[in-house]
DNA sequence: CGGATTCTTGACGAGAATCAAGAGTTGTGG
DNA sequence: CCACAACTCTTGATTCTCGTCAAGAATCCG
């Protein structure tokens, strides 16, 4: 974890679109760039993890990690995906003297920009709007979690796989000649849709042979999402 | 829904234990209850419904409230129980102009205390902590979802069944002759345990053969949770 | 006593997990 | 450039949990 503290500017790509960020107004953003940390992450580096105290707030800003909790019996529960944009460690401005709620990794080569617990006092005070965006990037989590756990008890495994094909053409899909492209092993996409690897191959190869999609080593194609948005049906 | 503004310390029960009250100092609560509406709700009542404009803060007083998501197709998603001590419509203040994220029934007879949304503006600008009360609150109920979610994912239906006894004695049970007796009928057991009315039928069923509990109509009695900790086992 | 609510049990089936075995890719080093 | 290892994907057979449906028993209440 090697840390560079110069071209904070330079190291925010400029297509970097962030829910967190645009809630703030530009002197604040400013505010936080200058006193932020950016710091390269490699796959399978633990970001955070649940019941270390929260000390620091963060920000991806390339590179994708998965969000996800522990329990006793080792066994671990799939949360979500984090994307280039996306906030975490809320924890350390939310609840005071509190400890990370969930467990966050690297899923790929990546940039982060950090801000220690001192950095984040600061902040607070300097900048009003900032609680207020966290506060409402937290219950955007909260939205999304419920909306997550009432996919899984209320819908079949086709359509959840369904939906989260939809879903991650949306946030890392990108145009290819064929469709849209999304760089998902079956084995992720099944974490994502909490279901097995087998059962997720089974119906994606099931939509390869009726053309709905192209399949190759850790990608697929997706000629169109329509489809798969009629599967999914219901939200 | 009948309003009262009298005598709010009376309808304040002694023994009613709030860990949304308890975070805040005295003086604090004292100028939460002057401006608060004391209101009577009945069973069936709906308190607030997701989608519908944020603009009550409200704690449950006696009674209890069925958490719950409506999904366009009419399904519904329990997600909690609301036990007397608890706050809702965190959203009003959280979130300044929002929307519900849950649709909140009454499930008893029972009464609330109200803030209107101007009453929750004053509120802000005069109890410093208040904010963070409703932080915690808010990253509380987060917490909570998760664990919920993995119990649904990872542990079995009888598994879930004999979590959802043990905490129900912790929430809404009291000390009889026989054991905790707990006020439930089959049916919510089952769905707080996210399964179907039989299955929980049968599982209580084997329990109470096995002289694991005593079951009456609408109310069963555990003589002892450790058995159902056993089964629970992981978290 | 009737009627409504709540609980019980059984038979059946659908959906998805598990296991086993192998085929297809990709990358590496000799 | 080939051979090998590691990884990823595929398919089938099997099992099992749990939901669904039907029918009826027990309990409570006016």
């Amino acid at each position: 974890m090697r840390r560079k503290n110069t071209g904070i500017i330079a190291a925010l790509p400029r297509g970097l679109k962030s829910a967190f960020l645009d809630a703030l107004p530009p002197f604040e953003i400013r505010a936080l760039l200058k006193s932020a940390n950016c710091i390269r992450v490699s796959p399978r580096q633990v970001l955070q993890q649940e019941g270390e105290p929260a000390n620091r707030l963060w920000l991806l800003v390339t590179g994708r990690v998965s969000v996800y909790r522990l329990r006793r019996d080792g066994e671990s529960l799939f949360l979500r995906w984090g994307m280039p944009g996306d906030a975490f460690g809320l924890a350390t401005i939310v609840r005071a003297p509190a400890r990370y709620l969930v467990t966050i990794e690297a899923v790929e080569e990546g940039s982060i920009l950090a801000w220690d617990l001192a950095a984040c006092e600061a902040l607070v005070l300097r900048c009003p709007t900032l609680g207020k965006a966290v506060n409402w990037a937290v219950s955007k989590y909260l939205d999304n979690l419920i909306d997550i756990f009432g996919m899984c008890q209320l819908q079949t495994a086709e359509e959840r796989l369904a939906r989260v094909l939809v879903e991650s053409a949306g946030q890392l899909g990108h145009s290819g000649p064929e469709g849209i492209e999304v760089g998902l092993k079956n084995e992720e996409i099944a974490l994502a849709a909490h279901v097995t690897l087998f059962t997720a191959t089974r119906h994606l190869s099931k939509w390869k042979r009726v053309g709905l999609l192209k399949k190759y080593r850790g990608r697929i194609v997706l000629p169109s999402l329509s489809p798969f948005q009629t599967i999914a049906s219901d939200l």
